[in-house]
DNA sequence: TTGTAGGCGTTATCAA
DNA sequence: TTGATAACGCCTACAA
C-alpha cells in the first residue's frame, strides 16, 4: 500500500504540496480559509506528515537521549533503580511539553569506548543531545564529549569549572533544617554513613553535612564507609553500636542504607527512635514503607530531570545556559 | 560545517557512493579488500551514516515505543512505579540486542483519543510498533489498534480470543507452591485482598488463587477489596482483624498493599507471622526492606518486557507469533 | 563486482 | 499569498 503524502492532499485540495505543509503548520501567511480547507481534507484522508522525511530535511531528530549503562550478559540496566526511573519519568513529561521525545541509549559498561558510542549517536543523528545521570567522578565522558562539541547535560556530577552544563542539588538548606530539628530534640552526636565516594553525590553530601555540622551544637560521632547498598547499611550497624553513646543519631547518605540499618535494628530489638535516631536521604518511595517513618533529605529528582531536558533544549536553541543548582528539603517523619 | 556523507568517502576511496554503503553494510557481493579499504577510510574520516536518511529510505524507524500515560498538569508519569520501570529496563536490553531502540510515548490521560494518538505515531513513522503495559480491562486501545492494523503488543492484559499479541503471567504454579507451603505450616483459613478489578491482573490473580484454593485444605476467610495502594492495604487490616480466627493468614494482590498492612501491624503491636501470616505479590524491591521478610508471588516483569519486545520484532519481520504466557515462582521469606 | 539514477517525503529558498 | 524546485543523505533496482 502506498503511503499517503502531501501530494495527494495537494491534488485533492487543488493546491501545491508546499501549501499543504504551510497549512498544516498553521503558517500566518495563508488565509484562514485555505488552512481550514486543507486541514479538513488532510483529516478526512487521514494524512500524517512523515516524520522521517521531516527529520531528514530539517536535519534534526527532535529526540533526546537518556544514557543507560547496561551490565553485559544480563537483562538488567539502571532504569529499575528509583533514582533513574524518577529522573526519566520527569524527563519524559518535560520533553513532551516542548515537543521532544526521549529515547533510551543503552551502552555496555565494558563495550567499546562509551565516548565513541555517544559521538556516533549524535553524528548519525539518532538524537540531538544526551542526558547523563549517575556518572562516577572519574568518568571521562563529560570532558571528552565537550571536546567533540556534543550537546549534553549531566545530572548529579560536579561541573568542573562550569565547563559543561550540569544539574545538581544543593543540600545546604535541608541540612540546616535537619540540624535545627536535631538540636531541638537534644541530640548530642551524629554518625555520618557515607555513600560510594566514586560518585559526586557522596562527596558533596558529605561536604555539605560537615559544613553545617560545624555550626551546630552537635558533634561528629564518626564517619562510616558505605556504598549505597542495603547490606552496607546493615553492616554499618555493627560499627555504630560499638561506638554508640546516649543521645546519638545516624545520618545515612541514602534511604536504602537506612533500610538496611532498620533491618538490623528489628533483628536486634533495637528501638528507633528511642534507642537511636535515624535520618536517610533520597525520599525513596520504599522508605515510606519503613516503620517508624524515616525522616529524610529529599533529592529533587523530578526537578532535576525536567531541568536537564530544558537546559538541553536551550542548548539546541542556542540560548545561553547556566548550570542549575536545585535546593532540596528535609522531610521529618518519626525516626528521630 | 557541512555533514560528511557517503560521497566524501566515495571520492576518497575512488569508488561510488553505493559501494560505500555496501562496504559499510558488509555486503557479501564486495571483495574483502574493498570492504576493508572503505571501512578504514570511513573510520579515518569519522564518517557515520545519517540514520535519518537511512530511515527515510527504508521507511522504517527501528524504534519501539513504550506507551506511558501522563497525568495532565503534573510532571508525573508511570515510569517511576516499579512495575513499569522494571519492564522498561528489560525492554531496553532486549531491544538493544536486536538493534532496535526504545522510545517513550507519553500520552495524556484525558487528551484527545489515545487511539488516534498512537495511530499517528505509527503513520508518521515515529515508531515501528508499540508496547503497552498496565491497561485497564475496559480499555478500547487494543481492539481499535487491531482494526487499524497497527503493530503492538500488550503486557498483562487479557488477550481476547487470542486476537492480539500479548504477554501474560500464569500464577498457577506459584499458587500451588504457596498453598503447599501454607498447608505445611498448618494454616486453616486465608484472606484474599484483591487488587483494582479494573485491571486484568487483579481478576486473573483472583481466579488463579480461587482455583488452587479449592484443591487445598485451606478455606477462604474472606475477600477484601483493595486498589493496589498502600493505604488500601492499611485499611484492609481493620476488616481482617474483625474477622480473624486462629491460624489465619492473608494474601495481598501486591506487595504495596502488604506493606500497608505491615504498617498497621507495627502500629498495633501485632506480630507477623506469630499473630497472622502474610503473603504478597510482585516481589517489589521495596518489599525486601520489610521486616520480617515478606513472602511473595513473583511477577516475571523482566521476562515479560523482553518477551514483548521480541514478539513485536517478530511481528515486524512477519514471523508467526503466539501469545506468551510466563509462569512465575513463589518466594518464601519469613512472613508466615 | 561496481556504478547510475530514481526514489523516499519532507523543508526551505526563491520567484512569481 | 502561492508554486517550483533544489536540497537532505541514503537505499536499491537496474545496468554495465
Amino acid at each position: 500500500m502506498k503511503n499517503l503524502t502531501r501530494k495527494d492532499i495537494a491534488k485533492a485540495a487543488g493546491v501545491s504540496p508546499s501549501t499543504v505543509s504551510r497549512a498544516l503548520a498553521g503558517s500566518p501567511l495563508l488565509p484562514k480559509s485555505t488552512i481550514e480547507r486543507v486541514t479538513e481534507l488532510a483529516a478526512k484522508f487521514g494524512y500524517r506528515p512523515n516524520i522521517l522525511a521531516s527529520r531528514l530535511a530539517s536535519n534534526r531528530s527532535f529526540q533526546i537521549g537518556f544514557a543507560v549503562e547496561l551490565w553485559p550478559g544480563t537483562r538488567r540496566g539502571p532504569i529499575r533503580m528509583s533514582y533513574y526511573s524518577t529522573i526519566l519519568d520527569s524527563m519524559v513529561s518535560a520533553a513532551f511539553e516542548r515537543d521532544y521525545n526521549v529515547m533510551l541509549l543503552p551502552y555496555l559498561k565494558d563495550g567499546k569506548s562509551a565516548v565513541e558510542h555517544f559521538s556516533n549517536l549524535i553524528l548519525s543523528k539518532h538524537v540531538d543531545g544526551i542526558v547523563f545521570a549517575g556518572l562516577t567522578r572519574e568518568s571521562n565522558i563529560p570532558a571528552e564529549l565537550l571536546k567533540r562539541n556534543i550537546p549534553f547535560v549531566v545530572i548529579g556530577s560536579e561541573a568542573v569549572k562550569n565547563k559543561f552544563v550540569s544539574v545538581n542539588t544543593d543540600p545546604h538548606l535541608s541540612m540546616t533544617e535537619m540540624f535545627k530539628s536535631l538540636e531541638g530534640r537534644n541530640y548530642r552526636r551524629i554518625f555520618f554513613v557515607e555513600g560510594d565516594p566514586e560518585y559526586y553525590h557522596a562527596v558533596s553530601l558529605r561536604a555539605s553535612f560537615m559544613k553545617v555540622l560545624e555550626k551546630s551544637s552537635l558533634s561528629l560521632a564518626g564517619v562510616i564507609k558505605g556504598d549505597y547498598s542495603r547490606s552496607s547499611g546493615y553492616d554499618s550497624a555493627g560499627k555504630i553500636f560499638s561506638m554508640k553513646k546516649k543521645r546519638d543519631c545516624v545520618f545515612f547518605s541514602n534511604d536504602r542504607m537506612a533500610s538496611g540499618f532498620y533491618m538490623y535494628c528489628h533483628e536486634h530489638k533495637i528501638a528507633i527512635p528511642d534507642d537511636i535516631g535515624v535520618i536517610g536521604s533520597d525520599n525513596d518511595d520504599s522508605a515510606s514503607a519503613l516503620y517508624p517513618g524515616l525522616s529524610t533529605v529529599e533529592q529533587p529528582r523530578v526537578e532535576m530531570g525536567a531541568a536537564a531536558v530544558n537546559l538541553l533544549i536551550d542548548v539546541f536553541e542556542r540560548k545561553p545556559v547556566q548550570p542549575v543548582v536545585i535546593p532540596n528539603s528535609f522531610i521529618e517523619r518519626k525516626s528521630f
